[in-house]
DNA sequence: CTGAAAGCGCTTACAG
DNA sequence: CTGAAAGCGCTTACAG
C-alpha cells in the first residue's frame, strides 16, 4: 500500500538508514551520487515518511498543539483576537516544518491528555486564565515546552508572551484624561489579583494617580462580548449618569457598549466617549469608528513560536517571558466632554 | 518516562492484550474485576496511550486534517466567515473522539505531504477553489476520506457540502427587484464556469428572468475583503451612475462597499441599496445594518463532520453531496429606490 | 476470559 | 561512506 523507507531502500540498493539520512537532510554522511538517485526515486514513488513511526523511534514529533478553553458543548473560544493569532501560529509553525494539533480543553484533566498523547514537542496555551494556567503541575505537563499568550502567570512550567497591558489602559486613560473626562467607567470581565484585566485596570488607575486626580469608582462587569456590551451600554447612563467615558478592556465589547448607547439615545462621542482595546479590523468598520489601544497581534503570534520552538529545540529552561508595546489609535469615538 | 501499556500490565498482572481492551472499551473480553482493576492502575499512573504508536500499528490515526490555502509568506485564508466553522469542526470531532492538524496549504504539492505524513484517517477542505479540487487524484489522496466545504466538484474523491448559493442570491435579486430595483450591480471575485460564485451569479440572473426582465450587465470585480469592497464602494458610482443597488457575494465585500458609498458621499440605503451574503455577526454591528443572505455556519460545520466521520468508519463511499437552506435577512441597508 | 508473537515504519547507537 | 540489529508503544490475528 504506502510506500515506505524500505521500499525506497529496496529499490535503490541501500540500506534503509542510508535513505532516511537522505530524506532527513543527513547528506554529509552519504555520497552525492547516492543522494541524487534517492532522491530521484522518493519523487518518482512520492514517498512520505510516516510522521507517526518517526514520532514513536525517535525522542521528537515535531508536533505542536495550539490549546483553547471550549465548552464541551461549546466552540472553541476563537475570538477575533484569537483569529489572526491561530493563522499566524500555523504559518510560523509550517515555515518551521513543524505541525499544528488543533485543540479545544473543556476541563482540566484534559490537558494532559492533549499533551501527551500525540507526544507534543510543545504547546501554545491560548485563552486560559493565568489561575488554570498556575495549577499546571509536572506531572500534566510532563517534559512538554509549553507558551502561554496573554498570560502573566509565574509558573516555571509556562514562559508568557503578553502585550504590555498596564501601558495600554494607562495610555487609554491618559487620552480621556487630557480631553477633559473625569468620570470615567472601566468596563470589563470579572478579574482577580492577577491576569491581563488586572494589569489593565491597574494601569487605568495609574493615569488618575500621575494626574493626581482620583478615580471614582465606576466598575462594571460584562462579558468580552458583544451581546454583553449592547446590554451594558443599554443601562450605563441609567446606573452612572455622571459618567462622560467608558474605557472597555476589549474591542468588541465597546461596539457593542456603543451599540448599547446609541439604542437608548445617547451618541458616541457626543454624550459619551467610548475607547476599546485590541484594534480589531472590525473596529474600523463601524460609526464612530472606535478609538483604541492597539496590540500588534502577529507580531505577538510570531514571537510566541519563535520562543516556543527555540525551548523545543534548545531543550533549555524556558524563556523570559516577553511583553510587546501598545499604542493609542485615535479614532472617532472620542472627544472633549462637553 | 512514559507510562506505557505494559507498565500497566505488570502493575496489575496481566498482558499487555489486556490492558488494551480494557482501555479500548472491549470490556466483553475482559472480567469485571479486572476491568476495575486495570482502570484503578491507569488513573493512578495517568497512562495516556500513545496515539502514535495507536496509529502505527493500527489501520487508523482517529486523526483528521484541516486543509486551509495559504500562501506561503501568508497567513491562513481564515475569512471571519471559516473562522467559526473551525471551530464548529473542531468541536464535532473532539466529540467524536477524533484530534484535528489544521494545515495551511501553500502550494498543490503539499497536500499529499499533509494527508499521508500523519496517517490521517480524513479531512475537510476549507476554502479551495472547485479547480484546485478537481486536480485532485487517487496518487494525492490515497485511501483518506475526503470533504469540501463550499465545492461544488464533481471529484468522485471528495463530498461536497456547501450553502445553497443560487438560492440565496434569487432570493437576494428578488428582494432588490421587488423594491423596485432594475439597476443593480453584481459585486464579486472573478469567477469560472464553476463553483459558488458562479451559481450565486446564476441565481441573481434567474430572479430578472422570472420577473420577465432584462439583467443589464453590471459586473464589477473585487477580491473578497474590506479593502477591496471599500475602494470598489469609492468608484462605483462613477462606472454605473445608473446603479442604485449592489449585491455582493459576500458580507465583508458588502461592508466595505458601504464604507466606500459613505466616503464618496453616498448614502445607504438613501442612495444605494447595498446586500450581502454570509450573515456575519459583523454584519449586524455596522451601520446601517447589512441586508444579507444567511447561511447556517454551524450547521454546515456540524454536517461535515458527520458526512466525513461517516465514511471514515463506514469506509463506504464518499457521502452524496448536501445542499443546506439559505434566507433572506432584511435589515437596514436596502430599501425602495428614489 | 487471557496470553505470546509478529509487525506497523521509522531512528538510534554501534560497527565496519 | 554504508549496514544489521534493536527498539519506540501499540494492535492484530491466532491460540488456548
Amino acid at each position: 500500500m504506502r510506500v515506505t523507507l524500505k521500499d525506497i531502500a529496496d529499490e535503490a540498493g541501500v540500506s534503509m538508514m542510508t535513505v532516511s539520512n537522505v530524506v532527513n537532510g543527513k547528506r554529509a554522511r552519504v555520497s552525492p551520487e547516492t543522494i541524487e538517485r534517492i532522491q530521484r526515486i522518493v519523487a518518482e514513488r512520492g514517498y512520505v515518511p510516516s510522521a507517526s513511526a518517526r514520532s514513536l523511534a525517535a525522542k521528537s514529533s515535531r508536533l505542536i498543539g495550539l490549546l483553547v478553553p471550549a465548552a464541551d458543548e461549546d466552540s472553541l473560544m476563537i475570538s477575533p483576537h484569537n483569529v489572526a493569532i491561530v493563522g499566524q501560529i500555523e504559518r510560523e509553525l509550517r515555515k518551521g516544518g513543524y505541525h499544528l494539533l488543533l485543540r479545544g480543553i473543556a476541563e482540566p484533566a484534559e490537558v494532559a491528555e492533549a499533551l501527551q498523547s500525540w507526544s507534543l514537542d510543545g504547546a501554545v496555551l491560548l485563552g486560559f486564565l493565568d489561575e488554570e494556567i498556575d495549577r499546571l503541575t509536572p506531572r500534566t505537563v510532563g517534559k512538554v515546552s509549553l507558551l502561554a499568550i496573554d498570560s502573566y502567570s509565574a509558573n516555571p512550567l509556562t514562559t508568557g508572551v503578553r502585550s504590555d497591558d498596564y501601558t495600554g489602559a494607562l495610555l487609554a486613560a491618559r487620552h480621556l484624561l487630557e480631553l477633559g473626562h473625569r468620570e470615567i467607567v472601566f468596563a470589563g470581565p470579572s478579574f482577580s489579583e492577577v491576569g491581563v484585566v488586572h494589569q489593565r485596570f491597574e494601569g487605568f488607575q495609574a493615569a488618575f494617580a500621575e494626574a493626581g486626580l482620583r478615580w471614582r469608582e465606576r466598575l462594571v462587569t460584562a462579558t468580552t462580548t458583544h451581546a454583553s456590551g449592547r446590554e451594558l451600554g443599554g443601562r450605563l447612563m441609567t446606573e452612572h449618569p455622571d459618567a462622560t467615558a467608558v474605557f472597555a478592556t476589549a474591542d468588541i465589547l465597546a461596539i457593542g457598549i456603543m451599540e448599547g448607547l446609541a439604542d437608548s439615545g445617547y451618541s458616541v462621542p457626543g454624550d459619551v466617549s467610548v475607547l476599546g482595546f485590541d484594534d480589531l479590523d472590525l473596529s474600523a468598520y463601524v460609526t464612530p469608528k472606535l478609538t483604541t489601544i492597539a496590540q500588534d497581534i502577529p507580531q505577538k503570534a510570531a514571537i510566541a513560536v519563535r520562543l516556543l520552538l527555540g525551548t523545543v529545540e534548545g531543550k533549555e529552561h524556558p524563556a523570559d517571558p516577553i511583553t510587546l508595546d501598545v499604542r493609542l489609535i485615535e479614532r472617532g469615538s472620542t472627544a472633549a466632554p462637553r
